[in-house]
DNA sequence: CCCGATTCCTGTAGGC
DNA sequence: TGCCTACAGGAATCGG
């Protein structure tokens, strides 16, 4: 499951192998994504060159001379480099081949990933244009959290995990952050004071900055590897761990449903 | 505007 | 062993 951290480690693993490689192939074995991919996507990306690999929320950016492809990898997706050549495994949906000798390959089982062509401004782009600011942008602080929250009811966690608030808080990091910051979940969002809030923005760059950190291990073995991605050694602290004994050593850890998403939380030390 | 519910999809796990 | 069901979740969309 693609959050912050994984894109953000795909970025770097496929973005310094790739720059500058002019497009030779590009082959779409299955356009049924989340949004259908462009039946003419081959001869539109054929011939360009990829300028940079960016990152927006958990959108991986593709730019060219004259446009840019939208990835996203759903909950499901991943990119590999392979050969040419390497036989294609099941639900391997696109290639896209660089200088006749990298193959770019977007794998994704069940299918809620996409990948468009734009030649908009990508900051105007519909996907785009509403997103709230990166967790390390300076913007993003205790004082922005309490204003935007102001007379909502809906539980902070939701909140969190709305991406106009802030980007790439998913569930599982949702979770684990207002543990760290020892915020209860199902907190009304406006019932947080904004020095609570200052933890949450701590706890949830610290949150991604660790799991981060643990993707970045696995990084140098990007291409080839195809043990587990380096991000599962990030150490969850309540996330799936339903009934054992909080690290607090007060609480047992318990599930609830919040916003129709597995939620987890420790009761002691959580308010 | 706000918020909850629903939808997309398939691999996996658990019950029987 | 095999069938069935529940569950996982990002984000768009819809309805109240």
């Amino acid at each position: 499951m693609p959050e912050l951290p994984e894109v953000e480690t795909t970025r770097r693993g496929v973005g310094p192998l790739l720059e500058g490689r002019q497009i030779s192939a590009v082959k779409v074995r299955n356009p049924r994504l989340r949004q259908p991919v462009l039946a003419s996507l081959p001869q539109r990306l054929d011939g360009l060159r990829l300028r940079a690999v960016e990152r927006r929320a958990k959108y991986l950016l593709f730019r060219f001379d004259v446009g840019s492809l939208i990835v996203h990898l759903g909950m499901s997706g991943s990119l590999r480099i392979v050969k040419p050549g390497t036989a294609f495994k099941k639900h391997d949906h696109v290639e896209i081949t660089f200088d006749s000798t990298l193959c770019l390959r977007l794998h994704d089982p069940r299918r809620f990933g996409l990948m468009v062509w734009t030649e908009e401004p990508l900051a105007e782009h519909r996907l785009l244009r509403h997103l709230g600011p990166e967790p390390w942008d300076e913007q993003f602080t205790g004082a922005y959290l309490r204003k935007g929250s102001h007379r909502r009811t809906a539980a902070v966690k939701n909140f969190i995990m709305d991406s106009s608030i802030v980007v790439g808080v998913g569930n599982i990091y949702a979770s684990e952050s207002l543990h760290r910051a020892g915020v209860h979940p199902n907190r009304a969002a406006g019932r947080i004071s904004q020095r609570r809030y200052g933890a949450i923005v701590v706890a949830v760059r610290e949150v991604l900055e660790e799991a981060l950190e643990a993707g970045g291990t696995t990084l140098r073995d990007f291409v080839h590897s195809d043990g587990e991605p380096g991000y599962f050694r990030f150490k969850l602290k309540v996330y799936g761990r339903t009934g054992q004994r909080c690290s607090c050593e007060h609480g047992i850890i318990r599930q609830q449903v919040i916003g129709q998403r597995s939620s987890f939380y420790c009761p002691k030390c959580q308010h």
